[in-house]
DNA sequence: ATTATCTATAGATCTATAGATAATGC
DNA sequence: ATTATCTATAGATCTATAGATAATGC
């Protein structure tokens, strides 16, 4: 039973790493803090001494689920056509977890409070501008438009890929968005995935 | 308290609109069998004589909350600019009710059990088949591509649209999709929406 | 002395069932 | 006689809190 203030800060963000896994996986309603708490391996009456209710939770955990799109950005700012191939691959594994937060969180953020739905509206507005900074200079007047229209077919597409539990349409569906993004945007003719 | 079938059949048949709107809504966890039948102005009690459990409901209304998007088909066979500007707008109206249940149900969906996912299958795949036929004999290699695609993007900007509390954001993400997407497949330019 | 965690539990709510009631339909 | 609906409740589970325990840190 250890108690020092670091073995504190670890377990707080053990349970925020845990939650924004369980979140993306089973859903915000889907998930109880006794289920969070196991996984982390303590008790749940220790849970409110880090945090004051299972909204404040869900607040952190879904920041800590955006965190991970951070990467994804930086990618898309350099390398656009890259990112859209890492965005669409990574859809294909069934590994939930790493569900990317706006494709798995964006409906239940819908239904959650304020504070958790800025997050969502100030990461989703850092997409965008990701994505039109990959386009580069060309075409400014339409840069704008081009950048959402993409942004919004990798999260389309990826919601619908998991939520098919047809693995082969899943698959084409990947494929036959992946090139023709490629081919519409970077005049590319592409592999498949 | 009316017993006649043709009660029965009405009764159930409410239940299950009333489900198909609250899943949607509120996420198909998010809604009791009890505020369902209260809507509906049933006890709780009465709900099994019309649903063996609650998974058997869950089935029949996500069958429910599709047959909304077979019109949406239709006119994406016929007239798919029009189906485009369709699904993009009504992504703007607040009501959750109404929300294509590709949008708002996929997420839930992928939790749920098999017979409610092959449900979510087969009208995915009638859904591209719609998009497909709309875009009419010209390209057809890229065809296929081209459907997924479109899709994908109602689908996601529909989700972000809905997600995002900025409701500036949400107009400006539908409005910016609405026009790149008639530019690119329709070599159009259209007014806002 | 303080506090992170544990044990135990209160109060709410959810799914599902049992038995009563009051209509339908033979 | 059958059965759609109602009343009541069992059993499970969930959020949150109270008080005990055992470490840390002054």
């Amino acid at each position: 039973m250890g108690h020092s203030q670091s073995d504190k800060l670890r377990t707080h963000e053990r349970i925020l790493d845990v939650a924004a896994n369980r979140f993306r996986e089973r859903g915000i309603e889907g998930v109880s803090i006794s289920e969070i708490m196991k996984e982390v391996g303590i008790t749940v009456g220790g849970f409110y001494k880090h945090f004051s209710s299972r909204e404040a939770l869900v607040a952190e955990a879904v920041s800590v689920a955006f965190e991970d799109t951070a990467d994804w950005n930086e990618l898309a700012k350099y390398q656009l056509n890259k990112a859209i191939d890492q965005y669409l691959s990574s859809a294909q594994h069934d590994n939930l977890e790493s569900c990317a937060a706006f494709t798995c969180l964006a409906a239940d953020i819908r239904r959650s409070n304020p504070a958790t739905r800025d997050i969502f509206n100030r990461n989703l507005e850092e997409a965008l501008a990701a994505v039109e900074q990959g386009l580069g200079r060309n075409n400014t007047a339409r840069r704008a438009h081009k950048a959402a229209t993409i942004f919004a077919t990798l999260v389309g597409a990826s919601l619908l890929a998991r939520g098919t539990s047809d693995e082969k349409l899943a698959r084409v569906l990947l494929s036959s968005v992946s090139q023709e993004l490629h081919f519409t945007y970077f005049s590319e003719i592409v592999p498949s995935l």
